[in-house]
DNA sequence: GTCTTATCGGGAATCATTTTCATTATTGCA
DNA sequence: TGCAATAATGAAAATGATTCCCGATAAGAC
């Protein structure tokens, strides 16, 4: 149940796989589901299984290589987003394409821990994700 | 796509099934399934279906009487949160038992608007639900 | 009471994600 | 460099939440 653990890179073998996703990934920067890049990857001639593609996703996450966002109808999207060393971030992403911006929001954090202080809630974490349009989207 | 309608009810008829699953959610200030809502009516002798469950829960999002969240793990929670005309607000939730608190915070209202604006993203919409665990639970 | 039709509900169908497990490929080490 | 130990892979099956289908049922109108 701990959150918040830092980087503690496991022993990891490097494989195409592991390489090819990361890849697909880096190439956009807008939050995809597994199943995106899983055809993505095949499309391209890509020798991959789907599990394969699911493992990796879940590793970078677990690795802080990554950020998920559970979109309203149940399908998670990942992003890569710097290292784990990167500032604790949020994101304002299109609802129609994926594309993500990161933003910060310190007064958010504090806030946040705030509220949960004060009703005596402990181990806190919170999610804050703003949905709209891009430009392009909006056209 | 249109956000934040406001209550326009839609004629609707009451049946017992659809009084059951409020009465349900009304007993309960925590977030909670459909599987569970389902489990508990059925637990106690209510004759009612998943099916019907869903429904129900669903209409009271349509209709603003009740808020969702969707937890990491895919699955929807649901909550009775007054009626449409009650302000905007957020969610405090304990991860474990889904006890939530109402939270408000304009500050991040406005910031979050403002941040989508900077980056010209329209039609904005945002999520923040604090987690962590309750008093009760932390035991 | 009777008719019209919204609502039910059980089961099949979807769909994303996870698990299983035999096969394959990396890495550490002799 | 060669090889054993074992992490990684992927195809198929399993899971689990949610949705769809459609004949049966019941609420509301007259």
């Amino acid at each position: 149940m701990a959150l918040m653990a830092p980087t503690q890179q496991v022993k990891r073998r490097a494989t195409n796989q592991g390489a090819a996703v990361k890849e697909a990934l880096a190439a956009e920067d807008t939050f995809r589901s597994a199943q995106d890049v899983y055809a993505t990857l095949r499309a391209s001639g890509e020798k991959i299984g789907l599990s394969t593609v699911y493992r990796h996703l879940q590793i970078f996450v677990d690795d802080g290589l990554a950020d998920v966002i559970h979109k309203p109808d149940g399908e998670s999207t990942y992003r890569l987003c710097g290292d784990a060393s990167t500032t604790h971030h949020h994101h304002l992403v299109c609802r129609q394409c994926g594309k993500a911006v990161e933003i910060e929001g310190p007064a958010v954090e504090t806030w946040a821990d705030k509220v949960a202080a004060q009703h005596g809630f402990s181990d806190v974490n919170h999610t804050v994700e703003i949905f709209g349009l891009c430009t392009a989207c909006a056209a």
